[in-house]
DNA sequence: ACCTGAACACCGTTCAAGT
DNA sequence: ACCTGAACACCGTTCAAGT
């Protein structure tokens, strides 16, 4: 954004800078990252590298190709998720959370999977550890790997949503509160009308999958059992 | 997309069509609904309407308020939901899964609002029943809040995910399938690596909340109780 | 009040041509 | 093998001008 020199655009006081595919793809994470996916065009970018448009498509093909190698990338930059926790159900959300945390701390991988039409790359990094840990938990064959997809969907899901918010719900809540008939309390309707508590909800749907995934492992309420 | 003559491009045998605000939201509503969001063009809107392109921005506004609009429009479609059942589980079930299939016949509302960044829009509608029937389980003030919250973003979640997912995961199910030395069954693997029962996922998940949220009106499996 | 031609400032992508 | 100028076929949006 700042620089439009066509010469050194890296900095280097060398000769004109060899432009390689790595170059370029980590020139469009920076201004991606900086300006968000929408900002972005690929004649911008071939001018933040001080070349013609024409060279952008010859180190890494189109739009397309381009954005889906950023995904690989972001993902591939995951760090290994080693859960926390002595029982199954602490490991697994701990793998949640610290894939919501790693996700969140690269909201521009949701932007682009979702353009790309590839939200799946969201979650495809813990699948593994998460197999893992469900087989732990005395699950096997299509009962671990259907726990596991509805894990990693509700993590996917959310994640995608939240990312889908307008920021005027984020901050006001259910604005459309139609039909006053309907018997409902004043503390609920204004509630309602509040901020949404988004980690409490992603925590206590994933604790409620868990549970009854994991079948009981945890003693009766009601009876003590 | 057929029809490219400039006059009477509504099939009126009359003299040249009066353009109003509401045949171009119609118009474009149907061009998204054939051809996606993607092909969606004001240039072309106009052109399919027999007008020049200022004329498209005088009645509705730019690109953007078009398509809020259109949300709007979508959202306002949907019928009055009436849950069917007899337990309050029931209710609420019958209302996301009626929401969910009025939500899946209309795609574009989808498409639409993750666009506009508008994610709530699929859910707004089922707000209100939601918190009624959810008040009628016996939950008040900021638990029934919560309840609804809760229920809502595992709807729009899903849908929003399922919307970003791509064909390829859809009928391949899980691609990369790193770590083999982790210890998982064979059976688990073969199931991971099919196609998903999207469906199943939804409704275990929405069971499982329900369950968790509406406290034990199922007995207690160990127990009996 | 409603509509137009023409322009401005952009896009993604390709192609022949250069070194 | 790597890079360019120039073009093609698009965009969204606006503006002065018409009726």
């Amino acid at each position: 954004m700042a620089q439009k020199r066509k010469t050194d655009p890296a900095g280097v006081g060398s000769a004109s800078a060899p432009v390689t595919a790595d170059k370029v793809l980590a020139t469009a994470m920076k201004m991606i990252e900086d300006d968000g996916v929408e900002a972005f065009s690929m004649r911008k970018l071939a001018a933040e590298l001080g070349v013609g448009t024409p060279t952008v498509y010859w180190h890494v093909g189109n739009r397309d190709e381009l954005f889906n190698k950023l995904i690989e990338e972001i993902t591939d930059q995951f760090g290994r998720i080693m859960p926390e926790g002595d029982t199954p159900p602490e490991r697994i959300a701990s793998i949640s959370n610290t894939l919501l945390r790693e996700v969140r701390s690269r909201p521009q991988l949701v932007a682009l999977s979702s353009t790309q039409g590839r939200g799946e790359a969201i979650f495809t990094k813990a699948q593994a550890v998460l197999a893992h840990e469900v087989t732990a938990s005395g699950l096997h064959g299509e009962d671990a790997a259907f726990a596991v997809a509805t894990i990693l969907f509700h993590l996917g899901g959310f994640i995608v949503l939240e990312d889908a918010l307008s920021p005027d719900y984020r901050v006001r809540g259910a604005q459309v509160w139609a039909q006053r008939d309907t018997e409902i309390d004043e503390a609920m309707s204004i509630r309602l009308q509040q901020q949404v508590d988004l980690d409490r909800i992603f925590r206590f749907t994933l604790d409620a999958i868990l549970e009854s995934v994991l079948g009981n492992q945890k003693p009766c309420d009601v009876c003590g059992a």
